[in-house]
DNA sequence: AGCACGCCGACT
DNA sequence: GTCGGCGTGCTC
């Protein structure tokens, strides 16, 4: 309900600005903040979301908005200082940060639509128009609708926009905006009921009387459900319904994502350590803002700490989200929450459809559940009184957004429960540095957990110096003789292994004997990996493909070595070296079929397969009691990414993939292959000690000015032209170093480093070059890099592109 | 983003 | 001479 004649609009473009709109009477009843409503902005129709009333528009005539697009909110009125301040921090257009953090579907904009005209198909079919015409408008009518946009970008000709203009005054066809609303809708199934008594009696044949047997005893029934127990029903049940033998009717369904049902649990007693610790969060934070970090080891029972917490949170009445890394599938936190709280709990996630998604939104919405858990979009579920904000694997980089609003949901989950005045509890057991750091400058609490509940001890590691077999013959260089009798020992025993290398593919640098050149991409810098299972080279960053036949592309010559090793290289040595295991692989490559990485791990849970070769889509968050033995291929492979992050990310995922082993009652044993260790990262991740790597990581951190010790924003250039990025990149750096001059408190304050050409320097056909901007403070960070954009100079221009990363995870 | 306005090169 | 390229600025 809006009082004001005004309301103040956030569209849905590249603008920072908010516009003002009047509101027609009749219109202001079902007007509310958090809503949809169709604007004219410019000569074009597009969606912008109400923010507030308004009283006036000083200065401006105000136009009329078009339509109210819902009639519920989208998201509460208490959301909208939120999304000010995302909007504010990553210095991102207000209307697209609201656009992402809604399910996709939710858009409504006008497009340029080209359309063929009577006379234009008249012309084409009496070969009157030139054949440059015909193309166009052939390929406007292979189309259904045909956008402007894609007509031009399809097409070969360089002169196509006066060719179009030309043919729109000629009347061969108009172009013309069209609303166009993309993605999911609410699903609406149709619904079977008795019928009221049948008008005109049907013959009955042996299939009607079996449906109408099946509706009578439901009462009511899906067209679905029905379809799977008599595959022709939607056909038979036409007539029915016209005779009056059944009614149809539609009501809207939630589309259940949760394919696997869940056994209900009972909440365990908990143990002394536990309890201690869910009492020092009730004790202390009641409605306040307090951050925690908890770091348990694993196995210590972080998941039914985090479950007590909202329970009690939910039992008072109030609302919970839980966060968890994107994996590849729904991960085990996620199945023992809906375990636990049943139809409380919705679910986001990237692997759900649009309009599962847009489902989950509207149960949260509609205060239908308590609980919201999922992968980072889910820190912007619609919730009003928040009671607590779980960041469970907090360290895990996936909570980092790479592509348009650049958001990293653990900060923003801080962010939010200090914004609703609630408890945000960061779990790990592998700490960021970040994190850490809060707790050792006391921002954030912390919570311990020290014992794993089932008292097993942590698996044993041992690491093995690949240096010592740089002369091995054949497969002894990737799988060292201690690891193949530990993989033969596990395989005697009856247990499993897991084999970890984070590189897939076959052979990683194919080389020419002839003349030395790597084969590389013709998109981007880097060497293209040979895939046995596909026959062909791939490129990683663009997916472009070439023949296993092909010749050198720079001498022609036929003589090409595969040099490097990825996962697919590991799994056919390991069947060469154990004949009789059954084997498994799991990358991108073997889980691309839906449904791929469901098959694959319930066959290592069934123990069907002895040995899985794996990624690092295996090492998180998985859960395999019977695998006892790990052996990672390569330990140092992350480590020498020329990255900050590089060794904190090692410590990372050595850690997890060690954690793999040793799950169930018998010990776990981990074999590291390694070049260096005698490395901190490597040495302290055999001892499983984050608290090791965390004091030899800080004074490096230190010394270089990187995060936690500053904060960063990294700017991204890129283009089309290697030549014109250059200079572009040249001329944002300067102005950037002009501004730090010229601001004497700034001075000493603000480093701006670059510009550099990226570590790749070309993927996709852009080259690409990058600045760093550091300083302690993030407000002048923050500061200069507005001010900066403001500047005409520094604007992107012709094939150009400017990306602006606040807090970057990776530098690449 | 997309569209209008305004300024320069290659064609009827 | 103009048509149509592209750079610039604005949209309540």
């Amino acid at each position: 309900m809006i009082k004001t004649p005004y309301i103040s609009v956030a569209v849905t473009l590249p603008v920072m600005q908010s516009y003002t709109y009047r509101v027609p009477d009749q219109l202001k009843a079902v007007c509310s903040p958090g809503m949809r409503v169709l604007v004219p902005f410019g000569r074009r129709r597009v969606t912008g979301y109400i923010l507030s009333g308004q009283e006036s528009c000083d200065g401006f005539t105000a136009k009329k908005i078009l339509d109210v697009l819902d009639d519920h909110p989208l998201f509460p009125e208490s959301q909208i200082s939120f999304f000010k301040w995302i909007s504010n921090y990553y210095i991102h257009p207000l209307g697209d940060v609201i656009k992402t953090a809604l399910p996709s579907g939710f858009d409504r904009h006008d497009v340029s639509c080209v359309f063929v005209t009577r006379q234009g198909r008249h012309s084409l079919n009496n070969a009157k128009v030139t054949p440059g015409e015909a193309q166009v408008l052939e390929s406007i009518l292979q189309k259904e609708s045909c956008t402007l946009k894609q007509l031009v970008k399809n097409s070969k000709n360089t002169t196509i926009n006066a060719l179009i203009r030309r043919m729109e005054k000629n009347d061969l066809i108009t172009v013309s905006a069209v609303l166009k609303k993309d993605g999911a809708t609410i699903k609406k199934e149709k619904f079977i009921l008795c019928g009221d008594g049948p008008k005109t009696a049907l013959r009955m044949s042996k299939k009607r009387e079996k449906l109408l047997a099946l509706v009578k005893k439901k009462q009511e029934i899906s067209l679905t459900g029905l379809k799977a127990k008599i595959p022709t029903a939607p056909a038979l049940i036409k007539p029915l319904a016209e005779a009056g033998y059944v009614k149809i009717i539609q009501r809207q369904v939630f589309r259940d994502p949760l394919g696997d049902p869940v056994e209900p649990d009972r909440p365990p007693e908990l143990t002394a350590e536990q309890e201690r610790v869910v009492r020092q969060v009730q004790d202390k934070s009641g409605q306040r803002f307090s951050p925690y970090l908890l770091s348990g080891i694993t196995g210590s029972g972080k998941t039914e700490v985090y479950m007590r917490l909202v329970w009690d949170v939910i039992e008072k009445g109030r609302n919970a989200i839980v966060l968890v890394p994107e994996i590849s599938l729904i991960s085990q936190t996620e199945r023992r929450f809906r375990a636990r709280f049943g139809d409380k709990v919705a679910v986001i996630h990237s692997a759900l459809s649009k309009g599962e998604l847009l489902d989950q939104w509207r149960k949260i919405v509609l205060k239908k559940v308590k609980i919201v858990i999922g992968a980072r979009s889910a820190v912007f579920a619609p919730f009003e009184n928040i009671g607590v904000i779980i960041v469970d694997e907090e360290h895990d980089g996936s909570y980092k957004q790479e592509t348009g609003l650049r958001y990293n949901a653990r900060d923003l989950a801080v962010v939010r429960a200090k914004l609703n005045g609630c408890p945000v509890i960061l779990g790990s057991a592998t700490p960021s540095v970040q994190s850490y750091q809060n707790v050792v400058l006391k921002r954030f609490e912390e919570l311990k957990l020290e014992t794993r509940i089932n008292r097993h001890p942590l698996p044993e590691i041992i690491l093995v110096d690949l240096k010592n077999y740089k002369d091995a013959r054949g497969s002894d260089r990737i799988i060292t003789p201690t690891l193949a009798q530990a993989i033969r020992a596990c395989l005697d025993q009856g247990k499993q292994a897991l084999i970890f290398l984070n590189r897939r593919g076959f052979a990683t640098f194919p080389v020419c004997m002839d003349c030395g050149k790597s084969l590389s991409c013709k998109y981007c810098d880097i060497t293209m990996t040979m895939h046995k299972g596909h026959n062909e080279y791939q490129c990683h960053l663009c997916g472009y493909a070439r023949s296993v036949n092909i010749k050198c592309p720079e001498c022609g010559s036929k003589k090409i070595k595969l040099l490097g090793f990825g996962t697919e290289k590991v799994e056919s040595m390991l069947k060469a070296l154990f004949p009789d295991a059954r084997l498994a692989r799991m990358d991108q490559d073997s889980t691309s079929q839906k449904g791929a990485t469901i098959k694959i791990l319930k066959s290592i849970r069934n123990r069907n397969i002895d040995i899985v070769v794996g990624t690092q889509m295996l090492a998180k968050g998985h859960d395999f009691p019977s695998i006892t033995l790990v052996g990672v291929i390569c330990a140092d492979l992350s480590l020498s990414l020329p990255d900050f992050r590089a060794g904190e990310r090692t410590f990372q995922l050595l850690a997890q993939v060690a954690g793999r082993a040793g799950r169930g009652d018998t010990p776990g044993k981990v074999i590291m292959q390694t070049y260096n260790p005698e490395h901190f990262i490597i040495e302290a991740s055999r001892k499983q000690d984050f608290f090791e790597f965390f004091q030899n990581e800080v004074p490096y951190r230190k010394a270089l000015m990187y995060p936690p010790f500053s904060r960063m924003i990294q700017l991204k250039l890129s283009g089309n032209s290697a030549a014109k990025v250059k200079v572009y990149a040249a001329t944002v750096a300067q102005v950037l170093k002009a501004m730090v001059e010229a601001q004497e408190n700034q001075k000493d304050l603000v480093q701006v480093l670059g510009p550099i050409e990226a570590s790749i320097p070309k993927i996709s056909s852009r080259f690409r070059w990058q600045i760093l901007v550091k300083s302690p403070s993030s407000a002048m960070l923050n500061q200069l890099i507005k001010s900066m954009m403001d500047n005409p100079k520094t604007k992107p221009k012709s094939g150009m592109r400017l990306i602006v990363d606040v807090d970057p995870y990776s530098l690449m």
